[in-house]
DNA sequence: CTGAAAGCGCTTACAG
DNA sequence: CTGAAAGCGCTTACAG
């Protein structure tokens, strides 16, 4: 083990101001209360020591651990969007003073015990919730337990309300507006690719969808959903296949998300037919496919900073749904 | 702020057990030195209260945060390999019986003031670096400071040993392996596809490649390297068309990334023509492209393990270099 | 405005 | 094998 010069504490500070050590805590934590002299002559010893405060020492002190706990979900592809959201989530806790702990648990009702020792050890203060599962087990037990948390996503309670403060992207009316403008601009039969037993977020972009197919008064054959086997991308290009197969093929295919749309893509441009595709999330993925994917991109700063807001208010019923932001490209020229 | 129940200390342990708080601290951390009758009563009252010792007061008793600082680089696209890489590192981390602390930093020298700030507050107790750049200030600083750490990757320094211990992927041995398979399939013209200003990770790659061709006496006009214009997957095509602009094109094309492989692929298919292309990191991408995407697999539980032991040792000048696996897809159908 | 006291919840030598 | 003492480096009321 590499050995560490000593670091600088409160204690030396005062000596060499002079003070005690109480006024220089208070120096950092009440400066107001304290004679501007004293103030000066104080900082001017944290200045040449270099001097920080100890994180454990003030953790144990405050009873706060000045940290935020978030899970790690193990799923391939799905860091495409992940991944900046977490690097988005990390920047808002640090401006909140904070700093990120990610942990990996086991999914479903096994996880949870690893959220309960982390309560038990006091080794977080909160935590950030996402990749939630309709009823997802962590909310009511973080709620029961009266464990600060915010999610980054509903959990479409069977009944009731959602349980705990939470911001999700309204998908639902991302995909309604996706199809008002694909409408707008010519189409009228316009199918959707998502996933297997789709999670909450999945049919809440299927329901916006097929609500605005409705409204629009499309006809129900000309608007089918059908779902990508394995929700892998080559699951996607059949299921492509299978709607350009039919009788009346669509001229525009929704995707639940961009990996489905670049499998749903790949099988367009086989074909050679103009099918308009759109994807979900912005991902690199949409700029990576030949021509650029139409998607819709997720405010990822706004949904840290409003999840960094839920965590430290008292109330816990509150919710905040965000619009998410259609980005043309090549797959899908939407006008205005 | 939500009010959490009070928390099951030490000392309700010892009262319900009916020994000092020291005894109960003995059976937590030096059990084999306390009375077996002692043991079974002191662990039955811990099982009853479900305590947990809190991590913070234990880190300022011992002098350690029990957490480990990893900086979350900005880099899009680049995800696609390093969100396994943190998911690995976050495990192997709490395999050790730490937590991994993500934060974020300012590039370059700008960011060492944060690698200074999280030392000054004793939050972490040593760092992972990855994304590292050619001498990267990161390094010596730490080493300087003797602040434990272990890289992901080199910094290929100018002069002298790699500045403290480090693990990376052989990227040269595993080029070299593709071009002699490709070679073996009967490939002579091989060109490859590299970043603009290639960091030390492309470089290496690239001088795998090279080597291997001299070696294998293949003609230096019909081994090209061209740089991806803006390191893009659409810079990487418009390579990939001016090598097959050539007037011996090239049969076979290595990319330095799978993103750059992508891009390469999509000017292959444009064209028609039957040219093999490799990637690298074995992301998303390489099975979401059509046919799939014949890659270089990183192992990431195996680099991840490493480098937590690293962290551990004493020894500042460890250097481990492990084999990448390539992996066969459509996209060059090489054999064993 | 400032300092002496107590305490946060552990661990680490050290007597017994 | 077990416990009393001291200490880790802060903060929080509370006197003065």
């Amino acid at each position: 083990m590499t050995v560490r010069e000593q670091a600088v504490t409160l204690r030396q500070v005062a000596s060499l101001a002079g003070v005690s050590r109480q006024t220089v805590s208070n120096v950092l934590n009440a400066p107001e209360r304290v004679d501007p002299d004293t103030l000066s002559k104080v900082r001017a010893a944290i200045e040449t020591l270099g001097y920080q405060p100890s994180r454990t020492a003030r953790s144990l002190a405050t009873r706060k651990a000045g940290l935020v706990g978030y899970c790690l979900a193990r799923q391939p592809g799905h860091s495409l969007f992940m991944d900046p959201f977490l690097h988005a989530m990390t920047e808002a806790i640090e401006a909140s003073g904070r700093h990120l702990l990610v942990f990996t648990a086991a999914p479903g009702v096994d996880g949870l015990r690893t959220y309960a020792d982390l309560v038990a050890q006091r080794a977080v203060d909160a935590f950030i919730l996402s990749d939630t599962v309709d009823d997802d087990p962590r909310h009511p037990w973080l709620t029961d337990r009266r464990v600060p948390f915010a999610s980054f996503g509903r959990t479409w309670p069977e009944q009731g309300d959602e349980p705990g403060p939470w911001v999700d992207v309204d998908g639902a009316g991302a995909c309604a507006e996706l199809v008002s403008k694909l409408a707008a601009a010519g189409h009228e039969r316009i199918a959707f690719v998502g996933w297997p037993d789709p999670v909450g977020a999945g049919r809440d972009r299927e329901r916006g969808w097929r609500g605005e197919c409705q409204r629009l008064g499309l006809s129900n054959e000309d608007c089918v959903a059908l779902p990508a086997p394995a929700g892998s991308m080559a699951g996607a290009a059949l299921a492509a296949g299978e709607l350009l197969d039919g009788r009346r093929p669509p001229t525009a295919i929704l995707a639940a998300s961009d990996l489905l749309a670049v499998g749903v893509l790949s099988e367009v441009h086989r074909r050679g037919v103009d099918t308009w595709v759109t994807g979900f999330d912005d991902s690199v993925l949409a700029s990576t496919v030949e021509g650029g994917l139409t998607t819709v991109r997720q405010p990822t700063d706004q949904i840290a900073t409003t999840l960094v807001g839920l965590i430290d208010e008292a109330r816990a019923d509150r919710g905040v749904l965000l619009a998410g932001e259609i980005v043309v490209r090549g797959s899908a020229r939407l006008g205005g």
